[in-house]
DNA sequence: AGGTTTTGTGACACATTCGTGACTGTCTGT
DNA sequence: ACAGACAGTCACGAATGTGTCACAAAACCT
């Protein structure tokens, strides 16, 4: 239950239905919004793996939702897609200049979109295409399913190395344990709370080893984080 | 809870009420009045985040109040969005030099003026977008839950965090002791007016570094304030 | 200066939150 | 059917944070 997320502004309805119903045939979770503002919420709430961002959106334009996107700290890295109108270089251009990381011209096949995304989920997010994340001594790959940490082979149950991987996917950022189960189990579970505590728990025990400092930071009242050591 | 606080002045019932029930919808902490004078009273007492001013209301009209709130030391640079009769080109330019941050003119769709106001929220509290906030030396994470200053780590309970990511958002601004306890606490505590001072002792003694200068600022018989160092 | 109001501070009892070990139930493969 | 791995829950103690008070210190006002 760790679909890649992603966040779709686009404030035609049709269109904007029909790409969520194909993006989650692909496996994404999707979160779509018409609002550029809601937009820039969305992002730093749900903390989604890429946006794709129609540039002719209510509130907000897309040109300043991308600039703001790379400017929270949360956000600078996630990458975006743009959609622009047919011919409009010049909104490529100030697009690409901003950090969209790729843009598609309407109008397009849902399959073309698909391919690009699936493209730039894969080269930048290698986790997500199976490539090895590494975050302070911890390491991580997800397609050989391992762990290691100074070189040692860590070996983890099922829910503990898909919580580690979504910590190493933000590294840093506090969860709480909410977020964590929409994370982690998703988001229809109705598990306890508090069970997310014994799990960080399993976690920290598994990527113990001989003297380095647990990488889990617990933060009152807040949630947990992992910390780039 | 910390939700953001909007002063709606406003004298067409129906259209006060709509608003309001949108803005509730978002989030926001709402107050309404039909009335300038009032909203004056209001913004003082309730230091708003935001005010929607309507141009056309009884009493002190709204480029006299849009004035006074300038004027007013606690509310200088509360953000005001004003709503215009169509085509009164010259209330826009008026309310520009005013001090007005934005306007919508009439006839507008809620959405529209929902996506302004959000926009200039987020500009005021980049916080709420998952940015880092700088005063003075002082820096604070909002998603990481971290502060620092002068490049060493803090470490603050809950409350004191809350606290001072409040004053961060709102540089050099005042706010007495019930303003916090509204804002840090939830405007539904019953808590002691005093024990905001002994908050703010332990928030200061959390933020004490070497040789940096205490930068809470205490105002007597008014509250306190963040100095920007 | 003397009296009054307001704020700083240390102490303390109480609450909340977190870590941890133990327990049960489920599922899988043999 | 059995063993073993794993997940979810609980209860208890430890750690930490919270709100209030009483008194000291400071600021203010005649």
């Amino acid at each position: 239950m760790n679909a890649p997320r992603l966040l779709l502004v686009e404030d035609d309805p049709a269109l904007a239905e029909l790409l969520e119903f194909r993006f989650r045939q692909q496996g994404y979770a999707v979160t779509v919004t018409p609002d550029g503002d809601e937009a820039l919420l969305l992002a730093a709430e749900e903390a989604p793996d890429l946006v794709v961002l129609d540039w002719m959106i209510e509130g907000t334009s897309g040109l300043e939702v991308c600039r703001r996107l790379r400017k929270g700290k949360a956000t600078a890295h996630v990458p975006i897609v743009m959609l622009t109108a047919r011919g409009a270089e010049d909104d490529k251009i100030r697009g690409l200049e901003t950090g969209a990381d790729d843009y598609v011209t309407k109008p397009f096949s849902p399959r073309e979109l698909i391919a690009r995304v699936g493209a730039i989920m894969r080269r930048i997010r290698p986790a997500l295409a199976g490539e090895v994340v590494e975050v302070g001594d911890l390491s991580l790959d997800a397609t050989a399913h391992k762990v290691t940490r100074r070189g040692q082979t860590i070996v983890l149950g099922p829910t503990e190395f898909r919580l580690l991987k979504h910590f190493m996917e933000h590294p840093g950022r506090v969860f709480s344990r909410g977020q964590l189960l929409d994370a982690v189990w998703g988001s229809e579970s109705e598990i306890e709370l508090r069970t997310v505590d014994v799990h960080i728990r399993r976690l920290r025990k598994g990527i113990e080893v001989d003297g380095a400092t647990d990488p889990v930071r617990t933060v009152r009242s807040a949630g947990y984080a992992l910390e780039a050591v």
